[in-house]
DNA sequence: GCATAAATCCCCCATTTGCGGTATGTCCTC
DNA sequence: GAGGACATACCGCAAATGGGGGATTTATGC
């Protein structure tokens, strides 16, 4: 885990100028070494040859394979390689999109050259740089859903139904009777609204609620 | 939003070594101002007189609320409030507790002072600073389940199934028998060793298959 | 003190679900 | 060309689910 440098980076954006700027500011230390491709196709065939502790993918990349694209076939090659976006696009698609399709880490192109370096420093011991906005949104996500309009025992009774539990098993581990599990479900099905199993269980677990 | 220095912090720490000298860190140049509290209950008590920028709170709160509890509290009195942690703890528990209970971010004590005053300082500027292998998990945690078992035609399905569709629903949407649709659901109980929908339907959202 | 919410229990009844089979045709691989 | 996965389709049956009612007790708040 803790090898040391020289980190051996590829970068992958099809912008000629950002390209060789990049590489100038990577490689100007002897922290960094940086190979440079201009589209995701010359990537991935390079891939089988190199060995990168980072590579700093960029979304578009003109005609063929996009960035998210090119990470999804390297997450399905198999090979657990450490990918860090480097993106003027910050919309949700892009980033979640990314990260869900395996980003360590996501960066706007804009992030001064200091900020930059100790983020590329960063992602290739072990961590996860993002710029600040995409950081709060990313954690936000996990910040859950207030007013929960449930009781006590309602909350409860949603949870076993979360687990798959009966009827006739959420009433024999709650101690109270089949009907009044009925009843529950009844009010709970009421204040949010839905009909079935199915809509309940997706509630809340989308919304934390359990 | 670009409100400008110095920032107003709050710091909620038990540890009268560490609260001091984090104090001492915070107000050595004139960009922040920092208050101290020694419990949560302190804390609280102050807040309807005072309007931090950011809250930086141990998790570690001596006898009464902890900090995960505080931030509850104070996410309840729905006032919205920038909350960093600054704790030792990193199981899964606290981190993950954390954020879901508020925090918009989460530093490991022994974060050198020149990172941490970077930090604070992104925090208050919109950020959301981690200790490095706290954002590797917390990214980590969007990356999909890799090897889904299903076929195409058995995710459209599975889909169908956590939108709370009925058999009938799903054989209309797919324009294929409801039969046809009992077999493919029996083939997902198969392959995911569920035996009801509402443990498929969690199981999907929580493995993120659909 | 009275309205309100929560928690407990019961009935009826139609629909949905889950499990056990079986069966056909396609396409792909070995 | 046999075997396998996939998609399509059907039957029967018992159990679970969901919607409609109604009911009591215990807090809690105004």
């Amino acid at each position: 885990m803790a090898k040391k440098g020289p980190f051996q980076l590829a970068l992958v954006e099809d912008d000629e100028e950002v390209r060789s700027l990049m590489k100038l500011l990577l490689n100007s230390g002897s922290e960094f070494y940086c190979s440079v491709y201009e589209n995701a196709e010359a990537f991935l065939a390079a891939l089988p040859e190199i060995d990168p502790d980072l590579i700093l993918m960029d979304i578009d990349l003109g005609p063929g394979l996009n960035g998210i694209e090119a990470l999804k076939k390297i997450k399905r090659s198999g090979r657990k390689l450490n990918t860090v976006m480097l993106t003027v696009h910050e919309d949700d698609d892009s980033v979640f999109g990314a990260l869900c399709s395996g980003a360590t880490g996501y960066l706007l192109k804009g992030t001064t050259p200091v900020k930059l370096l100790d983020a590329v420093r960063q992602a290739c011991l072990g961590g996860a740089p993002m710029s600040p906005g995409i950081a709060r949104r990313v954690v936000s996500t996990f910040h859950i859903g207030q007013s929960n309009p449930l009781s006590t025992r309602e909350k409860e009774v949603l949870t076993l139904l979360c687990d798959g539990e009966s009827y006739r098993g959420i009433s024999k581990k709650l101690f109270i009777s089949g009907s009044t599990v009925r009843t529950h479900i009844k009010h709970i099905y009421e204040k949010l609204e839905v009909h079935s199993r199915a809509e309940v269980v997706a509630r809340a677990i989308r919304e934390k609620l359990v």
